[in-house]
DNA sequence: ATGCTTTGATTACATCTGTAATAGTATTTG
DNA sequence: CAAATACTATTACAGATGTAATCAAAGCAT
């Protein structure tokens, strides 16, 4: 899949949220948290849309992004992708990890115990 | 934290499952998964060394090397940063990816419960 | 002792990234 | 209409990365 680097990837997130979006809107968008020059955000832009991660339709003189890669795509394969590296492939240690953080939230606990529900009921099924 | 990069990373794999090692043995070790030649693994333990990921020893002429970094708190820290990135911090969803995938397995599911069960137990105590 | 071999150190080089600046072109404004 | 503005496109440039090759020193083999 196309590569999105981690500057590059804070753009998408500003895309994924709302689509689509001028340069200028994401420009705005992202004002909170970076401290990006415009120029710099355009740089992003254009990268993206050579990687094939964004489209555009013009509006008059400006263009419209949009994103060409579905986050739900775009986080599935960079989970798989990292848990291989860093975990050879398992997500029960990643999740470990988290909670000897203190980093699990009660709602974190419910989502999770709802997963196994789900995955114990589709084990029967078969 | 110290950066690694991608093919660093499989260097310190090695070196996280057997250590000290040659960085002939590293290029053995990285023999089967890895098609590098050995000047590309000598410039990574290198490298690593230059970061500070690796010490080493030296054993005559040639150096024993050793990972500074412990896997633990480099698999701690990605994985925070990582589901940052990804998910705004919460580790449920990615998990919910795997669900999705079918890349949940009994293993998984039963560390999960314990972590779950841990998790609770926590709480009480509180 | 002298030249091959081995091992780390240094250098190489293209591509990707972060971070913009400059150029070119269409548009708005005075 | 001419000049300033607003957009995108092109260019810049240093540091990181992937992937080695070359250099230098130390040791082994003859």
């Amino acid at each position: 899949m196309i590569e999105i680097s981690n500057a590059e990837l804070s753009v998408m997130q500003v895309l994924w949220q709302r689509q689509p979006l001028s340069a200028n809107d994401v420009v705005a968008a992202l004002g909170n948290d970076k401290d990006w020059h415009e120029k710099t955000v355009k740089t992003l832009l254009n990268r993206l849309v050579a990687k094939g991660a964004l489209g555009f339709d013009k509006d008059g003189r400006a263009y419209l992004y949009y994103p060409l890669v579905a986050q739900q795509d775009y986080q599935l394969e960079q989970s798989r992708s990292f848990v291989d590296r860093l975990f050879s492939g398992r997500v029960a240690p990643l999740v470990a990890g988290f909670a000897s953080q203190n980093k699990l939230n009660a709602d974190d606990v419910q989502q999770l115990k709802s997963l196994i529900a789900q995955w114990e009921q589709e084990q029967k099924n078969d």
